[in-house]
RNA sequence: GGGCGGGUAGCUCAGCGGCAGAGCGUCGCCCUUACAAGGCGGGGGUCGCAGGUUCGAACCCUGCUCCGCCCACCA
């Protein structure tokens, strides 16, 4: 038997959530088993950098799953997440670099590889797990014994595998190509790492002699290129050049000549028509030059400085010196046109922010184009499904017009390429294990490569380096493929996309049966959310609360810029309240709609924590009345319905309706469809209506009245189910505070030791009481009517008036008669039931429920007669208009003979409904203005 | 230059052929013994613009417009 439990007012979530945290832990109830029979439900968190800390984004798509592993959980999937970091190469060696310069002035290269490395491990062993303390923090149920890492050691054997069998089948090669060069961390980055934005420059028109007289216009947004030049290429159809292709000219500043050539790329519309070509530093060129057959000459060197074969004055200046210096010589030489301003397209490397170089350079390849087939024809066939569908299009377009993916690196923390060169010949030797001689010729002076792979090479393993590939475990034969795959959509490119490559490649099976993309967060203004603008809201601080002067002190420690702490100063002047993870997941699953973006703001998560509050005291006065309740008498009195009211019966229907419909959302991926499901259900029909018809059963009778006291039992029971399958509901969205209130209810004891282990409710159409739903729905617009009234005449709470309803049908009045008390309990009045031609007594106000009740609310003088008339006259306006389109629309014989037959006869019951209201309306206003006169 | 997404209440967004909705904000009344982080009630919308399809359009089609984002080697 149950006593009452006491608990306090307002819910502290940090004490809370640290004990329960603790505690499921401990019981390994995040843990899952690949040898289960149970059906396979996997998901792998997409690892975050272990440069990285927790971020909104990742708060927003680690819920999003969190919710549905929970869920799965709960139904009783054996469901697997699997939690891990990913090495981030680029990330690291940034951060250590620039912590190498301010605090000892050196460079990565006065350190050296080794102790450069070693650096890097020293300091992932030191702040590499707090991003996975965070994701505990935030209730994440990840399968933590699985946890991995891109570069350990089971990484580190998929990573060779893979290279090893992709170079055997000629899908990973070395190659001559012109590739994207970031002269600030002096690597190449891929295609995807370049952001290219438009800035403003200018063209400068260039005037290159022709030897043997005269002269060529060339113009270009790159005067200092022009040291590299081989050529000057002009279209082959172009008339005004015809004559002067096979001459030379006298290229200015370097003393060289070099020819006129054809080449049907140039557009003879562009400035003069003619376009110089410097084959190392532009792609363009670079493709005219394999074809007309031209030299490259490489000007400017892996720092972005000029070198040789540059004339000597130029070598050492950086580009941007180098520009100046040419232009200024240029002039002075009368090689200079005019100069106007212009759009540049311009790369920058998304890392470093440097202007990307294009340059000519021997690099490792993998052939894409080769491995996209079947990742195309995957998402085609529907072996793997984007939610939403939109991203397909995305995914499609970018997979079907793939370029080879660069993915060797100039840095130092990362996997290391497996080939190693031959002293005495020319064959690579590209192995599992280190090889002591050469594969071709036997020689044993090998030096390795030493560049090493883009990190996404592991990362497009990952679905399966981490269950155990190359092996054939079991791991791998239960979770791969995973279910679910969710993710933000901006690496859709960078990850997804080569993990569908990788693991249809290698597995011959999709990675994923269905990828989820994630919105992005953004700040309320819809701005992305940005360190230097200060709009960043911390997930942690959310849950903890963070002052202002601590905010501060955060971001003075990362060397945040002038503008960022103002912005924070602007954004938290009154710093971040506490909310607890629980308001912070619910926010993000309820503001999850099907947008790209979500817009996030503390009001918001404020408004959902007064949600979580709102739980927790009704789950208090839930507690504070089950004296003397017992689960096992109130499963027997459920099983015979014994004393069940229409409320009772009411609610539980409720609960079955708002399952089922929380089941479908999260089915579909509509998060914020089940989140606002149970916000309706919990605030406005438990709270608001069963709660408070329950009140008056629970005080405490007299022991000998049976009645009564088996009344009390039941609504006891029915509230006490009703808060513990709510509970169930709501744990995946909420598993703190649920699991709280869990724990404290009163409950059958066959229930296991935590809520994160029970069944989660599926709704179940045979508990759905139809008749019992419209009833209550009926009452309540009977009782919010006359509180209108009341409200409207601004009645004193402490008045007590007596309402008089009029009904026309039989079944109606019998309704109204029998839940009397249900009526004026909830309304807070006392009520009559007349006939339904009976007069009202004068001076009344009135209001309509549907066409055929009528509530009157005695007032003697009190009325009104200006605002009643308004009011009726509104009302009425309303009906007139509803009942003139519903009888232009019955009046149309296209109408009546096209549209189905269920909907002519629905507006045919509306319009006598609408009807019928009118007439009594009418009646109302009448007499009203009889009144009206009298009383004035 | 191509592509994608969006414009619905003051704000943020659902709804995507059959009575225009929610949350928050706003206004009025109320400390009614679960909760003032609360209760009750009210007001608030030519569904971006113009055509078309349909018995019927916020919803489907066409055009226009404005706002985002992604992709793209034009000197």
């Amino acid at each position: 038997m149950s006593t009452s439990v006491a608990l306090p007012k307002q819910y502290d979530p940090s004490e809370v959530e640290a004990r329960w945290l603790r505690f499921w832990l401990e019981n390994g109830y995040f843990h899952s088993d690949e040898s289960t029979a149970t059906v396979p439900f996997a998901m792998t968190l997409p690892p975050p950098n272990v440069t990285g800390s927790l971020h909104m984004g990742h708060a927003l798509g680690s819920t999003m799953q969190d919710i549905l592993i929970r869920w799965r959980r709960m139904q009783g999937s054996n469901a697997m997440w699997m939690p891990g970091t990913d090495h981030a190469s680029i990330a690291v060696h940034h951060l250590l670099e620039r912590d190498l310069k301010r605090r000892e002035g050196k460079t990565r290269f006065d350190l050296g590889r080794e102790a450069f490395l070693e650096r890097a491990w020293a300091w992932k062993e030191k702040s590499g797990n707090r991003i996975s303390e965070q994701e505990k923090l935030m209730g994440f149920s990840l399968d933590w014994q699985r946890e991995r890492f891109t570069m350990d050691e089971g990484s580190n054997r998929a990573v060779r595998e893979a290279f090893v069998l992709l170079h055997e089948q000629g899908l990973i090669f070395r190659a001559m190509r012109m590739i994207n060069w970031d002269p600030a961390s002096e690597t190449v980055v891929s295609d995807l790492e370049v952001d290219v934005v438009e800035e403003s420059g200018h063209l400068w028109e260039l005037r290159y002699p022709i030897v043997g007289g005269g002269e060529i216009l060339v113009a270009t947004t790159r005067p200092e290129t022009m040291l590299g030049d081989t050529a000057v290429a002009v279209h082959p159809d172009d008339a005004r050049y015809t004559a002067l292709v096979g001459k030379e000219i006298e290229l200015p500043l370097t003393g060289r000549r070099v020819p006129i050539v054809a080449d049907s790329f140039v557009d003879p519309e562009f400035g003069s028509g003619a376009v110089k070509i410097t084959p190392a530093h532009d792609p363009n060129d670079y493709e005219c030059s394999l074809r007309v057959g031209l030299p490259v000459l490489q000007v400017i060197d892996r720092v972005g400085k000029m070198c040789a074969p540059a004339p000597e004055k130029y070598v050492g200046l950086t580009t941007e010196q180098a520009r100046k210096a040419v232009v200024a010589d240029l002039e002075a030489g009368g090689f200079l046109g005019e100069i106007k301003p212009h759009k540049v397209p311009r790369g920058r490397s998304q890392r470093s922010g440097a202007v990307v170089e294009p340059m000519l350079m021997e690099q490792w390849f993998v052939r894409a184009s080769t491995l996209a087939g079947p990742a195309i024809a995957a998402v085609q066939e529907g072996k793997t499904k984007l939610v939403p569908e939109e991203w397909t299009k995305t995914y499609m377009h970018w997979m079907e017009n793939i370029r080879d993916w660069c993915i060797s690196r100039q840095l130092w923390w990362g996997h290391r390429i497996p080939a190693w060169y031959c002293a005495s010949c020319a064959h690579i030797t590209v192995a599992r294990e280190d090889p002591t001689a050469c594969a071709g010729c036997g020689g044993a002076e090998l030096r390795q490569d030493e560049d090493i792979l883009d990190t996404w090479f592991s990362s497009a393993l990952w679905p399966f380096s981490t269950l155990g590939w190359p092996d054939k475990t079991r791991a791998l034969a239960t979770y791969y493929p995973n279910a679910v795959l969710a993710t933000a959509p901006d690496i859709i490119f960078f990850w997804v996309a080569r993990m569908m490559m990788m693991g249809l490649h290698f597995l011959g099976k999709v990675p994923f049966r269905t990828v989820y993309l994630t919105a992005i967060v953004t700040d309320e203004n819809g701005d992305k959310m940005s360190k230097v603008k200060g709009n960043v809201i911390d997930p942690l601080d959310v849950v903890f609360g963070a002052t202002l002067d601590a905010m501060l002190a955060r971001a003075d420690a990362e060397n945040a810029p002038e503008v960022a702490i103002k912005g924070i100063k602007k954004n938290f002047a009154k710093g971040v309240p506490a909310m607890g993870a629980d308001a912070l997941r619910f926010s993000l699953a309820a503001l999850n709609t099907s947008g790209r973006y979500l817009r996030l703001s503390l009001d918001r998560v404020e408004g959902y924590r007064h949600f979580i509050n709102k739980l927790w005291n009704a789950s208090r006065f839930v507690l504070m009345n089950m004296d003397g309740y017992d689960a096992a008498r109130f499963e027997a009195l459920r099983a015979n319905r014994g004393g069940w009211s229409l409320a009772d019966r009411w609610i539980l229907s409720r609960l079955q309706r708002v399952a089922a419909e929380v089941d479908a959302a999260l089915e579909a991926f509509r998060f914020s469809d089940a989140a606002n499901a149970i916000y309706q259900f919990v605030w406005h029909q438990l709270c608001d209506w069963y709660i408070e018809l329950a009140k008056p059963f629970l005080l405490q009778g007299e022991p000998q009245d049976v009645a009564r006291t088996t009344r009390r039992h039941v609504v006891q029971g029915v509230l006490a189910s009703v808060l513990e399958h709510t509970m169930r509901l709501l744990h995946p969205f909420a598993p703190y505070v649920t699991e709280e209130i869990w724990q404290k209810l009163p409950k059958p004891a066959q229930l296991p030791e935590s809520l994160m282990v029970t069944v989660y409710p599926r709704g179940d159409e045979h508990l759905v009481d139809v008749e019992a739903e419209r009833d209550m729905a009926q009452l309540q617009e009977v009782a919010v009517a006359a509180r209108m009234l009341r409200s409207t005449y601004g009645v004193p709470p402490a008045q007590t008036v007596t309402i008089e309803v009029r009904a026309r049908p039989p079944a109606l009045r019998a309704l109204v008669t029998e839940h009397q008390a249900l009526i004026e309990h909830t309304a807070k009045l006392r009520m009559t039931l007349c006939d339904f031609d009976s007069a009202p007594p004068s001076g009344a106000a009135k209001a309509m429920v549907g066409g055929e009740l009528e509530i009157a609310m005695p007032l003697g003088g009190l009325i009104d007669p200006v605002t009643e008339r308004a009011r009726i006259a509104k009302d009425l306006g309303k009906t007139d208009k509803e009942i003139g389109g519903l009888e232009k629309k019955l009046g149309n014989a296209d109408f009546l003979a096209k549209a189905p037959p269920d909907v002519v006869a629905e507006q045919r019951a509306r319009l006598a409904e609408e009807q019928a209201r009118r007439g009594r309306l009418q009646e109302a206003l009448e007499l009203l203005s009889q009144g009206g006169a009298e009383g004035a």
